[in-house]
DNA sequence: TATTAACCTACTAAATCTATAGGATAATAG
DNA sequence: CTATTATCCTATAGATTTAGTAGGTTAATA
């Protein structure tokens, strides 16, 4: 199941990439519109700009605008972030590897067999799509 | 990311599958074999049974065993039973569907839209892979 | 100088996960 | 009939994660 934390990043970003100018949007606003928490979606705008997809401006008039343009933010490098792997299982994922203590051998496991399958496909899906598809 | 009463429980379906005869096997064989607890295992074997994929016999020589042919055990069907809804957000599962609380529109929501592709992509290799094919 | 809005840290309530405990039930062996 | 075996069942507990709250600091603008 995908978290709220990610869940709502993806909104944010899209709601920022569908702005006509490049103006900064402000938290609260996309709150609003959006029925997210402020002091959460505070906590996740901020972890999306430490991360290099936002740029922000402070003060009045200030907010959160996208620092690439958004055919260039490929959905598997957000989710990466906010959620963490892709991979169902930690011993198929490419960027967060871990062995599986249980399993002494991975190249016969039946559920790393299967969930490489998965992952492939799915990160098919999340690599073809971009911010622009989804605004 | 799947859980390890997921995993296990694919784990254990696939050892009983591997059996050279039908013979019930027995759950501390599994654990041992692949490193499960024990009563943790119970507790998913009976879920399994419950569920009609697994047939159990009680006393000396009893165990578990296979009730259908494991060519005729898609991996959806286990998935669905241990794991919960394949799909990363319940307003795109379609044997588990709830309405997300803070969306007002589905169909013009972008995350649904993304994890609509997902679920299919997904359920196209968990639905083309049996418990035959991992064993 | 006041206001605005991002920035930052710490905490908490609730839910979920991963078991463990302790026994009840039923089948088989002798 | 009795002991043994292995499934069956309920309850509970510790650990982790999630989702959010609280309360303030910093920097930009008017």
């Amino acid at each position: 199941m995908l978290s709220k934390k990610t869940k709502y990043g993806i909104k944010a970003l899209t709601f920022i990439a569908r702005q006509p100018e490049r103006n900064p949007v402000q938290t609260s606003e996309i709150a609003k519109s959006e029925n997210i928490s402020l002091k959460f979606l505070e906590s996740i705008l901020l972890i999306l700009r430490k991360s290099g997809f936002l740029g922000s401006k402070k003060g009045k008039g200030g907010g959160y605008y996208l620092i690439k343009e958004p055919e260039d933010i490929k959905m598997t490098a957000i989710i990466r972030v906010l959620e963490g792997p892709i991979a169902m299982v930690p011993c198929v994922s490419l960027n967060y590897y871990e062995k599986c203590e249980d399993c002494p051998d991975e190249q016969t496991c039946a559920v790393h067999k299967l969930m490489i399958q998965v992952r492939d496909s799915t990160l098919n899906v999340l690599g073809e799509n971009t911010l622009a598809d989804l605004s």
